[in-house]
This record gives structure tokens, C-alpha cells and sequence, in this order.
DNA sequence: AATATTTGACCCCG
DNA sequence: CGGGGTCAAATATT
């Protein structure tokens, strides 16, 4: 449906949109660690390399495999921004109305549905459970609200509230209340801060973050969890496959469960965001690793740089396993 | 049986 | 008092 240069340039528009997000989480984030800081700034780096990588036409889009991606996987683990997909535009709706400086720690958001399925709207990467509907005054939509469905398990005290846009019923604002601290944003907090040594809770952590990436486009194996199903990344690693997550389930309340259908929907900009996406959180998280792990003497990467090319790859074969060289 | 959603009641605040 | 957010019992789903 969509010539390859607009593809792109849409690509890059997404990612240009990425970074402001980003942006304005190193902002928002002045309340947390700086390692939280350090972090979004290593997603702003890699997001701009990612960028010039496209206008330089370094990798040529193979517009093949349309990964359904209908239901819009995002929110990297350690995003406290939520960025649904497309049509993500902070707020600068809202025209002359009368603006209620809303709260602070709220965030709001337009999103598209696209392909979220006929009826619901965007998976924001966040499993959330509904607890209250409200017809709201002047609007022709009720509202929704939703609680992260770790809250009952791990205190995660995220909400939001979902309503339809009443002049387009394709689009929806949500306001985010609250951070999240299940396991999803937690993976940035152990990322940061994880002690040498503890590098494995660190792979654990980057696996779980790619199985999130990638679980919305497995068409089998949509199970969760990983004994049953061939995990959507294999890591080979002595220092890993040693330790054998003992519940992988405990550890982390496993990632997006995708409510929304994995039909074939037209993706019509799907994959290459995408494994753009996937990328730019590998690079993130082995970067986090590295310096987490200090570099020199802990691990030593051989083969972690799979290409975007790659890692479109493992969206057909689902088997790109990567490999940690553990000298110790 | 365990979990998620629906929906009217209840509560808080302007 | 009334709007909007949450609770929780009743249902629906898995």
C-alpha cells in the first residue's frame, strides 16, 4: 500500500516523534534517578543515529513481511511515557478550549486506533484492566478506566483513563495517572542500576523487553511465558542459560498480553517501525548493560550486533539467538 | 476456579 | 447538588 519512500520518510517522522517523547521524559523524569535520565538520553542518541541511518539510506526498506502490527506494541519497558503508536501527538489538540492546567504527573495523549481491532483502541504496551465506565458531560463517549493489571500483585499504582474523541470517533485521548512500577518499568530501574555481577538479571531484562517487542507479531506461540513455546529470542549464554529462570512468570509479570487481535491487518507502516523500535531498545539496553557491567572485564559482546535486517529476520524464523561471551 | 468486564452505587469535591 | 472517579457485586470470559 505504501511506496517505500513514504515509508520512510514516515518512519522518520515516527521517529522524530519518538525523540520528542523522549525529550520531554527527560523532562518529566525530573523526579526520578538520574540513571532514569541517563537512560532516555541513550534512547535520544541511538534514536538520532537511527534517523540518520534512514536519510542516508543505509538500510533499504524491504517492504516484505507485513507484520501485523494492529495492535501497536510500544512503550519500551523503561518509557514512562506511554506512546501508543501513530498518531501520538502530545496534546497540542485541545484548541481554545478551556484549558484545566491539568495536575501534574498527568500525561495526556491522541491516539489513532488504526488497527486496534474494531472496537477497542490501542495497546500501549501496558496490560491494563477496566474498573469503572462514565458517561462523561458534553461528550458523546463514555470514558473508560483502566488500572494497571499489576496493581493487585505488585502495588503498580499506573491508571488511565481512555475516552473517545467525540469529532473523531478514530481517535481517543488517554491520560496516563500515575507510574508504572510492575515489572515493565522496573526493567529500566534494574537496567540503570544493577550492580556488577548482576549482569544476568540485566540479559533477563533485555530478553523480556525484546519478547515484548516481538510477542504481538508471533503468530503462533502467542502463549506466554517460555517453557512451552519457543521463546521469540533464544539468548545463548552460559551465565545465562546457568541460572534457568526459575518462573520467568514471577520474575516479570510477563509483557504485553496483547488483548487486541493479531489479525493481518494492513500494517500499513508497521514492521520497519518496528524493528526500528526493537533495535533502538537492544542497543539501549546492551549500552545500559555495558555500562552497568563495566564493560572491561564482565562481559564481552561478540555478537550482539544484528542488523535491522536481522532482527526482521527473526520476525519470520523467530529464532535469532544472541550470544553473550562470558569469560568468567 | 480464576480473572476480567460491566454497571449502578457510593464518595469526594467544587 | 451534580459531575466525575472508584468500588464492588453481578456477570461474562477463559
Amino acid at each position: 500500500m505504501e511506496s517505500n519512500g513514504g515509508g520512510s520518510r514516515l518512519v522518520v517522522t515516527e521517529l522524530s516523534h519518538i525523540k520528542e517523547l523522549v525529550k520531554e521524559l527527560d523532562v518529566h523524569l525530573g523526579s526520578s534517578p538520574d540513571l532514569c535520565k541517563y537512560l532516555a538520553r541513550q534512547i535520544f542518541t541511538v534514536t538520532e543515529k537511527s534517523i540518520s541511518m534512514i536519510r542516508s539510506g543505509h538500510l533499504g526498506f524491504h517492504g516484505r513481511k507485513r507484520s501485523a502490527v494492529g495492535a501497536g506494541l510500544d512503550s519500551p519497558p523503561f518509557s514512562a511515557t506511554p506512546s501508543p503508536l501513530s498518531g501520538v501527538s502530545d496534546m497540542p489538540f485541545m484548541k481554545n478550549k478551556k484549558r484545566k492546567t491539568m495536575e501534574k504527573g498527568k500525561r495526556q495523549v491522541r491516539v489513532g486506533s488504526a488497527g486496534g481491532g474494531a472496537d477497542g483502541h490501542e495497546d500501549d504496551g501496558y496490560s491494563w484492566r477496566k474498573y469503572g465506565q462514565k458517561d462523561i458531560l458534553g461528550s458523546q463517549h463514555p470514558r473508560g478506566y483502566y488500572r494497571c493489571t499489576y496493581q493487585k500483585s505488585q502495588g503498580c499504582a499506573a491508571r488511565k483513563q481512555v475516552q473517545r474523541a467525540d469529532e473523531d470517533p478514530s481517535l481517543y485521548d488517554v491520560i496516563y495517572n500515575g507510574e508504572h512500577t510492575c515489572v515493565h518499568k522496573a526493567t529500566a530501574a534494574a537496567a540503570a542500576k544493577a550492580q556488577p555481577g548482576d549482569a544476568r538479571s540485566l540479559l533477563q531484562s533485555l530478553s523480556s523487553s525484546l519478547k515484548v517487542e516481538t510477542e504481538g507479531l508471533t503468530p503462533k506461540a502467542q502463549q506466554q511465558g517460555w517453557g512451552a513455546t519457543t521463546p521469540p529470542f533464544s539468548f545463548s549464554s552460559p551465565a545465562v542459560s546457568g541460572l534457568t529462570p526459575s518462573t520467568p512468570e514471577s520474575c516479570f509479570g510477563q509483557g504485553v498480553s496483547a488483548p487486541t487481535s493479531l489479525e493481518p491487518s494492513p500494517a500499513t507502516s508497521g514492521s520497519n517501525h518496528l524493528s526500528m523500535r526493537a533495535r533502538c531498545e537492544f542497543d539501549t539496553m546492551v549500552s545500559a548493560l555495558m555500562t552497568a557491567t563495566s564493560m572491561p572485564p564482565p562481559l564481552a559482546m561478540e555478537e550482539t550486533t544484528f542488523s535491522l535486517d536481522e532482527i526482521d529476520l527473526s520476525f519470520d524464523d523467530f529464532d535469532v539467538s544472541c550470544f553473550f561471551a562470558p569469560d568468567y
